[in-house]
RNA sequence: GGCGAAGUAGCUCAGUUGGCUAGAGCAUACGGUUCAUACCCGUAGUGUCGAGGGUUCAAAUCCCCCCUUCGCUACCA
């Protein structure tokens, strides 16, 4: 086989902060699935995932745990680990961010950087999110909480390392305009390009202190290295990079890596941060990053407080791993998001994997058995209707790398399946149990099921990087050996004369839905008793609001005349209505003494516009006048909030006439 | 609010530079067949191609406006 070069391709590394459900794990089998392709395509690959393995919220967990941090990853490292081989992940490198020798090149990387003057020492303040170990501004937040994760966030101020991203940007920009296949899909370039790099790069906060769990700044031991920094280098880490300048032949055989293969959330740090360290540290960028849509249930976000979360074991369990590889892969389009349910698989798998794919080997299987005692023979008896689906079965592999060269990896399963359908019709069209009735066209009828045997051959040797489980399986009912790409090209590869099982195996069976409901249901029970057990430590301060004490950062203290500047007093609501083309506003129409101001509040999520009317609220009136969306507000409402971000007026205590002054 | 994407058969979507009766898969109905996992093959559909204007001999396809949904982003006193 021919020699087509180096392909290094990397999957996001996984977040070990607890077991991973289908739709993370969906990533890992598309980039196997490309990895096998590539490799049994003549590419010498080289495929890394691992996983990501600090931060804050790791400590965090751990401590709930009563374990120290690096026993609780290694404990979730070994069952994400356990899933990558459960799903048949031919990974070459399973980095983790444990690993003692990526931690020695972060801490040169970081050390490298700062001595260079791209790292910089400075103040980060800001809302931080605990869980996402994200600063947030104000304005960042969806209703008071983290706009990834929807928790609540602290205030926070600490002494950080930055990067200075800016210097740049430039380069980025100049690059990514010059290789349009940098980022794929292309509708996310334009998301970068017109919301970061065109407005301008903020430098990006790279340290932290507010925890331990990290890998130290060697010549800072309070800080510990940001996730990014430590996350993003795994990909040159793990292949042998060395700061020094030191690095292994392995490094320079295969940086650049062909492929990033991530999540769409996390296209902005690969698109635009690992880029620049990249530049800063004087290494080649990646060829291609695509930032795959998600797997959705039922247009869902799987969440384990929606109780709407698959796993892959589970799946596994019910289907088998390659019914679940075909699903993902099949179900997930280019662009948009793809949707799982049980009731898509159940119906999928008995369409396309038991129907069309098993029925088809099963039938010719036992028509060989049953007309020629196992023996498929080339008779050589040919008639015009084989033209077509030689045609069809000799084009597969052409029109599957079309497909998988712009990573299409859906539309190259419908290639393959279009063969096995255009199979089946073939048997329709030769009508083999007719032929077998007549002596004199046996010949024929031998040679139908020697070219049905061919082309099933060539679909399993070209399905084989996709289910590889169930091509060898098809392989070995045929009693031969599955093929290398260039062979499908041409038919006739399998030798004539061969003997076929004589106890040909179901491949898929049909499955009934309702034994499927019941299963889930015994398995979605599993799932709850589990969680009770976990949630006993896990949701102290998350679910009981009413127990739980609020801190916020103090302020700075000011001074009585300070305070006496601002005039609060009391409001009547007289009307109100949403602000329109806004998402979280109210414009109330507030009676303060004999005055009326118009003002709007960020509520509408804790309020309707009915059920403020009437209100006597505590209302700041000597704010300068601002415009929100267009609307003119001329004072603020005084609210209360909760951990969750939730809202509460703040009314007085007794009656109280509007224009009240508060003091 | 800014930028972008999308609205086509019950569902998921294709429809290249405007051109013949608008397509595929799944689901549905009917017919055929029996080698096979009640499977496979064939046939049939239904669609004001989001609404309304305009350009053109001709528009799902180009232009204008509007509505809806989604993504990123900003604002949310």
């Amino acid at each position: 086989m021919q020699n087509k070069g180096k392909y290094y391709i990397t999957t996001a590394i996984a977040y070990t902060s607890g077991k991973p459900h289908i739709g993370n794990n969906y990533e890992i089998v598309l980039a196997d699935s490309i990895a096998r392709y590539k490799r049994k395509d003549g590419y010498n690959v080289f495929f890394q995932t691992g996983t990501d393995e600090h931060g804050q919220k790791i400590e965090l967990k751990a401590a709930e745990a009563g374990v120290t941090p690096k026993e609780f990853v290694d404990n979730v490292a070994k069952i994400i680990k356990g899933l990558c081989d459960l799903l048949n992940i031919s990974y070459d490198k399973f980095i983790r961010t444990t690993d003692k020798e990526h931690e020695k090149q972060v801490q040169k990387i970081f050390k490298r950087l700062y001595d260079q003057g791209d790292i910089y020492k400075s103040d980060y303040q800001g809302l931080y999110c605990t869980p996402c170990e994200s600063f947030w501004t104000e304005s960042q937040l969806k209703d008071g909480k983290c706009p990834d994760c929807g928790r609540e966030v602290k205030p926070a101020k600490e002494e950080a390392y930055f990067f200075k991203m800016s210097k740049y940007a430039n380069r980025l920009i100049d690059h990514i305009n010059k290789h349009p296949e940098f980022i794929q899909p292309v509708s996310r370039k334009n998301e970068m390009m017109n919301n970061f790099l065109i407005p301008g790069l903020q430098d990006l906060c790279v340290s932290r202190t507010s925890f331990q769990w990290g890998i130290p700044v060697d010549f800072d031991n309070r800080h510990v290295v940001y996730v990014w920094l430590d996350a993003l280098t795994n990909y040159i880490t793990g292949i042998g990079y060395d700061a020094d300048g030191n690095s292994t032949d392995q490094y320079k055989a295969l940086w650049p890596a062909d492929l990033h293969l991530i999540g769409k959330d996390i296209i902005r740090f690969h698109t635009i941060y690992w880029p620049i360290f990249l530049m800063a540290l004087g290494e080649e960028l990646p060829h291609q990053i695509f930032g795959h849509p998600w797997l959705l249930q039922n247009n869902d976000k799987m969440s384990k407080s929606k109780g709407n979360i698959m796993y892959a074991d589970d799946l596994v369990t019910v289907f088998g791993v390659d019914a679940v590889r075909y699903f993902v892969l099949h179900e997930m389009p280019f662009e948009n998001d793809g949707s799982i349910t049980w009731d898509l698989m159940v119906e999928r798998l008995n369409s396309d994997l038991a129907n069309t794919l098993g029925n088809l080997v099963n039938r010719t299987l036992s028509m060989s058995n049953k007309y020629f005692g196992g023996i498929v023979e080339n008779r050589g008896k040919v008639e015009a209707v084989d033209e077509e689906l030689k045609a069809i079965a000799i084009g597969t592999y052409d029109r599957v790398e079309m497909k998988m060269q712009d990573l299409r990896v859906a539309d190259a399963l419908t290639e393959i399946f279009n063969l096995f359908k255009r199979c089946n019709k073939y048997i329709d069209e030769t009508e083999p149990w007719i032929l077998a009735k007549d002596e004199a066209k046996k010949d024929r009828l031998a040679t139908v099921l020697y070219n049905l045997a061919e082309s099933i051959m060539i679909g399993a040797s070209v399905l084989e990087p996709f289910m590889p489980e169930t091509a060898a399986k098809i392989a070995a009912q045929f009693n031969t050996t599955l093929r290398d790409f260039e062979a499908t090209k041409v038919f006739g590869g399998y030798v004539s004369g061969t003997k076929v099982t004589d106890t040909p195996e179901i491949l898929f069976a049909r499955l009934d839905p309702k034994e499927v409901d019941s299963k889930v249901v015994e398995l979605v029970q599993k799932q709850k008793d589990q969680e009770t057990t976990d949630a006993s430590t896990d949701q102290t301060a998350e679910n009981n609001p009413q127990t739980e004490e609020i801190n916020i950062e103090p302020k700075e203290e000011i001074t009585y005349e300070e305070f006496a500047k601002m005039q609060f007093q009391v409001g009547e609501i007289l009307s109100c209505e949403a602000v329109p083309k806004s998402k979280k506003l109210l414009c109330s129409q507030v009676k303060i003494g004999s005055q009326v101001k118009q003002i709007v509040s960020g509520i509408k999520a804790f309020y309707t516009p009915e059920e403020m009317v009437g209100k006597k609220v505590m209302v700041l009136v000597n704010l300068k006048p601002a415009k929100l969306a267009g609307v003119l507000s001329e004072g603020m409402l005084l609210c209360a909030e909760d951990a969750d971000g939730k809202l509460a007026l703040v009314t007085p205590e007794k009656p109280m006439p509007a224009g009240a002054e508060i003091c």
